[in-house]
DNA sequence: TAAAGTAGGTGAACCGATTTACCTTTGAGT
DNA sequence: ACTCAAAGGTAAATCGGTTCACCTACTTTA
C-alpha cells in the first residue's frame, strides 16, 4: 500500500488513454464509451484502489465542494455553550455531508477584522460560506460579496444584497407567545431580551410591542431588560420588576437557556413558576422539556433551518452563473410548545 | 474585482519570473532575492490583491494543511447534547487554526461501515485525521493507517499501534472521587457507567473496584448500573438502590449531565443531595456548576487535550518521513473539583 | 463511388502553484 | 588574461485530474 494511483495508473491498466478513463469513472460520455470499456476501466480502477485525487479535482473545476462554515470561536460564546447554536452546526455538517460537501469551519474574525485576517477566506479552498449569526453590517459579508463568493447567513438578516439569508419567523413566535399568554389571561409582561448585537432582538421587540398594543395590554419600555448572564444582575432586575406595586405577571426570555437562570433566579427569591408568575422561552431546545416546570417555548425549526442555508449555498455554487434559481431569503416558520410553565393568572 | 490574481499575473506585473514570484512571496531563497525585487514582487502582489491558491498548492505540496475531525453526526448523539463534546470541537477548532491547519468535519460512518464509506476520507483533502472517542477496535483506524495516514484518537485509547491517542487520566479522577468521598466517611458508594461502547468504561469501572478494595470498601458489581439516558429506568434503579437495607451514601455518575439527571430523579423521590445522599459527577462542563446544588465533579482539561491531539496531528503531517519527535500517547491531567454536592456522611 | 456521418477514442492544453536544474553576469583571485 | 565562484534569475517539469479539438475507421446515404 504505497503511493496512491492515479488515473494515469488506471489508464495504463486498462489500455485506455487518461481521456477515456476519466469519462468512465465519472460516468460521462454517453454513448461515446462502450459498456465493455467503461467496464475494463472500473475494473482496473478497483483493483488499483483508484480514489480520485480532489484537490487535483478541485483545482481544474475551481470548485472544491467545501463549504465554509463561519462560526464565532471566542472564549466568551464557548463558555456560553448556546445549545441551539450546537444543535444548528451539527445540522448544518449533517446536511453538507449528505450533499457531497465538505463542511470547513472558519472562525469569524472577531471586531479586529482587517484585510489580512480576511484573507484567510478567499484562498480557493471553499466555495461557499455559511455564516452564523454575523452582524447585519458584516465587513466579511461585503469582502466576500465583493470578491463574488456566495454567503448565507444564519439566523441573522444581513443588509448586503449579494447575500442570502435564512432565518426563524420571530415575529410569528413572539405573536404566538404573547397570543398564548393573553388567552391566559396576563395583561402585565415583561421581556428578558438578548444581546444587542443579535439581528432577532429588535424584530422581537418591536413585535412584542405591536402584539401588546394590539390587544391593548400596556408596554413599558422598562419592562424590556437586557438579560446579562450575570446571576446577581439578573436578580437586581427581578427585584426591581416585582417590587412594582403592579408587578409582571409573566415573563418572556431571550432563549431556553435564559429562562433556566431565570427559573433558578426566582426560585431563590421563593417565587414559584408557573403559580406566581409565568416563564416562556425561545428555541425548545435542551434544556427546555426537562426543567421543572417544562419550559412553554417556541421551537425553531433546526432541520429546517441548516437544510434551507445549506441547499441556498450549494444552489449558488451551482448555478452561480446561470439564472437564479432559489429565492436569496427565507424565513422559516416556528411553532408554539406549550409545557407547563405557563398557566392562567389568578 | 473580475477574475482573482494568480502568480503568473504578480509576476508580469513585476517583471519577473513565477520562480522569483513565488520565492518572494513566500519569504524562500535567502540571498538570492535582492530586497528591492523582493518589494517589487509585493507591491504587485498587494496591488493585484493577490492570494497563493490553496488548492494549486495543497496539489503540488501534497499537504493541504487540513486536518479532518471526524466526529459522529447520528441523531442519537445530537439529541444526547454532550456539552463536553461540544467544548472539545471547538477547542480543536480553535488549536487547528491557530496553526494554521483548517479543520474539516467529517461524519463518523456508523455501523455501516464498508469501504465505500471509508473511500471520502482518502480523497487528499485531509492530510491527518483526528477523531472523537472512536470505538478501540475502529474499522476506519486500521484504514487510513494502512494508507499511511495520520490518525490522533481523543479520549479513546485506540488498539491500533500506528494511530496515536490522547485522553484524560481517568484513573486518577476516579482515584480522586473515591478518596474524596472515603475521607468524607462514605463506605457505601455506587457508580453509574457509560456506555459500553466507550473505551473510558473500562477503565474507570477498574480504577473504582480498586480503589474501593485499597481501602477495605465493599464493591458490589450489582452497584455499577449502566445510565440509560431514560428518566424511568434511571428512577427504577435508583428505587432498587435505595430499597437496599444498606443503601448507598454516594453517587458517582458518568457525567455531569447524567448527574443533573439524576438530582432530579433524587428529588421526585423526595431525597435531598447532599443530605441524604452525595453526587459526584465527571467533566466539570456546563451545568456543573449552576446546578442546585453545585455540583462536586473532576475537570477534564478540554484546552489541554484539544491542543494536544492537533498538535501531535499535525506534527505528524509535518515530519511525516523524518524521525518522530513527539511521543505517540499523551494522557492529561485532571482535577478534582468539590462543590456542595458531597457532605459527611451522617 | 464520393460525401457525410458516427462510433470510439486520443493528444495536449490547462487549472495555479512549487521546485529542480540550469543559465547569465559580474567580480575577485592568481 | 583566465579561472572560478557567487549573485540573481529563469524555463520547464510537476502535482492529478478535466476537457477541447481533433482523428481514424467504419457504415450510411445519394
Amino acid at each position: 500500500m504505497n503511493r496512491r494511483s492515479t488515473l494515469a495508473d488506471v489508464a495504463r491498466a486498462a489500455q485506455v488513454s487518461k481521456t477515456t478513463a476519466s469519462m468512465a469513472v465519472n460516468g460521462k460520455g454517453d454513448g461515446k464509451i462502450p459498456l465493455v470499456t467503461r467496464q475494463r476501466v472500473m475494473e482496473a480502477a478497483n483493483a488499483l484502489h483508484f480514489r480520485p485525487h480532489a484537490v487535483a479535482r478541485a483545482l481544474v473545476n475551481r470548485c472544491a465542494n467545501v463549504l465554509g462554515i463561519v462560526w464565532t470561536l471566542d472564549p466568551f460564546r464557548r463558555a456560553a455553550n448556546h445549545p441551539f447554536e450546537q444543535a444548528l452546526l451539527s445540522a448544518i455538517f449533517y446536511e453538507a455531508l449528505e450533499r457531497g460537501f465538505n463542511p470547513m469551519v472558519y472562525a469569524y474574525p472577531g471586531s479586529s477584522c482587517s484585510e489580512i485576517d480576511f484573507m484567510r477566506f478567499v484562498d480557493g479552498r471553499s466555495d461557499a460560506f455559511l455564516m452564523l449569526y454575523p452582524p447585519v453590517d458584516c465587513p466579511l459579508v461585503r469582502y466576500l460579496g465583493d470578491r463574488d463568493i456566495p454567503v448565507v447567513s444564519l439566523c441573522s438578516r444581513v443588509r448586503d444584497s449579494r447575500a442570502r439569508w435564512v432565518d426563524s419567523d420571530h415575529q410569528a413566535g413572539i405573536e404566538a407567545l404573547v397570543e398564548h399568554l393573553a388567552s391566559l389571561g396576563h395583561r402585565r409582561i415583561a421581556y428578558f431580551i438578548g444581546p444587542d448585537a443579535e439581528d432577532a432582538v429588535h424584530t422581537r421587540v418591536q413585535t412584542f410591542q405591536q402584539a401588546l398594543e394590539s390587544r391593548g395590554l400596556p408596554f413599558h419600555q422598562n419592562w424590556v431588560l437586557p438579560y446579562t448572564w450575570q446571576t446577581d444582575i439578573t436578580d437586581q432586575q427581578i427585584e426591581t420588576l416585582m417590587s412594582d406595586p403592579e408587578p409582571p405577571s409573566a415573563l418572556l426570555t431571550w432563549y431556553d437557556f435564559a429562562a433556566e437562570e431565570i427559573y433558578r433566579v426566582l426560585r431563590g427569591r421563593g417565587l414559584c413558576v408557573p403559580e406566581d408568575i409565568s416563564v416562556v422561552g425561545f428555541d425548545d431546545v435542551h434544556p427546555a422539556s426537562t426543567l421543572e416546570p417544562p419550559l412553554t417555548t417556541v421551537r425553531q425549526d433546526v432541520s429546517f433551518l441548516a437544510q434551507s442555508a445549506v441547499e441556498m449555498a450549494i444552489s449558488a455554487v451551482t448555478n452561480k452563473d446561470d439564472g437564479e434559481d432559489l429565492p436569496r431569503h427565507r424565513i422559516c416558520p416556528v411553532e408554539l410548545v406549550v409545557r407547563r410553565s405557563t398557566q392562567y393568572v389568578v
